[in-house]
DNA sequence: AAAGGTCCCAACCGCTAGTTT
DNA sequence: AAAACTAGCGGTTGGGACCTT
C-alpha cells in the first residue's frame, strides 16, 4: 500500500514529528515491519523507514519488534509461578527488568516492569487485600487477554498467508514463524516450544508443572540462545 | 447516570554502552 | 583516539476500559 493511502488511514490520530510518526501501531504498519523483518532480519532499525516504507524511527520500530511483533513471543496472564520467579528475580537483581525478561521465555522486560508496577510497585499486594476483588479482576483480565490473543493469532495468520502469498524463497523461516504462531502436531520440538509459549493447548497449571517443576537451567538456555536472529533463521527447535 | 478513580498496556523519552568508521 | 552510529535499558506517560461512589 502506497505511503499516501496509508496515511489517510491514519488521519486523525497519527502524530507526525520531523517527519516520524507516533502513537499506536497500525496493522499495516505491522505487516510491513514483519515483512521487513522477514526480508533482512533484525538489526539495522533505522534503515526499516528506508527499506520498507515506514514512516517510524528505529527506536519505535524496534521496541514494536520486540515487546508486540516476535513470533516468539508468550501472551496471556502471568501465572502464578511467573509471578513468583519475577519476586524473587527482583528481590535479586532489583530493577534490572530485561534480565529478569531473559529468565522468563517468551515475557517482555516492559511487560514485566508493566506488572511489577501495578502489582507489586505499591505498598502491599492489591491481590492479598481483596481476594473477591482481585479475583473478579483476574476473570476479566484472562478473558480480555484471550480475546486479545485470538485476536494477535488472527493477524498474525493473515500476516503470514499475504507474506506465504508474496514468495516462498525463505521456506525455513516462514516454517518456523508459522510453528511459532501456531505450534502443529506435538512432535518434541513443537510441542517444547509449545510448552514454553503456553500455545499448546494445555491446561494452564500443567504448563507451570512441566515448565518450572523440572525449572530449566535458563542461564544456560540463555547462554545457548546468544542471538535470537541467528537463531530464527536456521529454525530454532534445535536450541541452536 | 455520570464523574472521578484505578488498572493495565503500549509506546515514547532520555540515557548509556557497545560498535563502527 | 574520537566521533558517529546503533542497540538496549529503565523510567515515564497517555489513554482506553473498567470500577466505585
Amino acid at each position: 500500500m502506497p505511503w499516501g493511502v496509508m496515511a489517510q488511514d491514519m488521519v486523525g490520530w497519527g502524530i507526525m514529528e520531523e517527519g516520524w510518526r507516533k502513537g499506536p501501531w497500525t496493522s499495516e504498519e505491522d505487516r510491513l515491519l514483519v515483512e521487513h523483518v522477514k526480508l533482512h532480519g533484525e538489526g539495522k532499525w533505522n534503515n526499516v523507514s528506508r527499506l520498507a516504507g515506514l514512516k517510524r524511527n528505529g527506536k519505535s520500530c524496534r521496541l514494536r519488534w520486540v515487546n508486540y511483533l516476535r513470533p516468539d513471543l508468550k501472551r496471556g496472564q502471568i501465572t502464578p509461578h511467573e509471578e513468583s520467579i519475577i519476586l524473587e528475580l527482583h528481590a535479586r537483581w532489583g530493577n534490572r527488568w530485561s534480565t529478569i525478561a531473559r529468565s522468563l521465555p517468551g515475557r517482555t522486560d516492559n511487560e514485566i516492569k508493566n506488572y511489577w508496577r501495578t502489582h507489586f510497585k505499591k505498598k502491599g499486594n492489591i491481590s492479598s487485600q481483596n481476594p473477591e476483588k482481585s479475583r473478579a479482576r483476574f476473570l476479566k483480565k484472562q478473558q480480555f487477554q484471550q480475546q486479545q490473543q485470538q485476536r494477535h493469532q488472527t493477524d498474525m495468520k493473515r500476516m503470514v498467508s499475504l507474506l506465504d502469498e508474496s514468495d516462498n524463497k525463505l521456506p525455513s523461516f516462514t516454517q518456523l514463524r508459522q510453528e511459532m504462531v501456531f505450534p502443529s502436531a506435538p512432535d518434541e520440538q513443537g510441542l517444547l516450544y509449545s510448552l514454553i509459549n503456553g500455545y499448546g493447548g494445555l491446561p494452564e497449571a500443567s504448563n507451570d508443572v512441566v515448565i518450572w517443576d523440572g525449572l530449566w537451567n535458563l542461564d544456560d538456555l540463555h547462554g545457548s540462545i546468544t542471538n535470537r536472529a541467528n537463531c530464527q533463521q536456521s529454525l530454532a527447535f534445535n536450541f541452536c
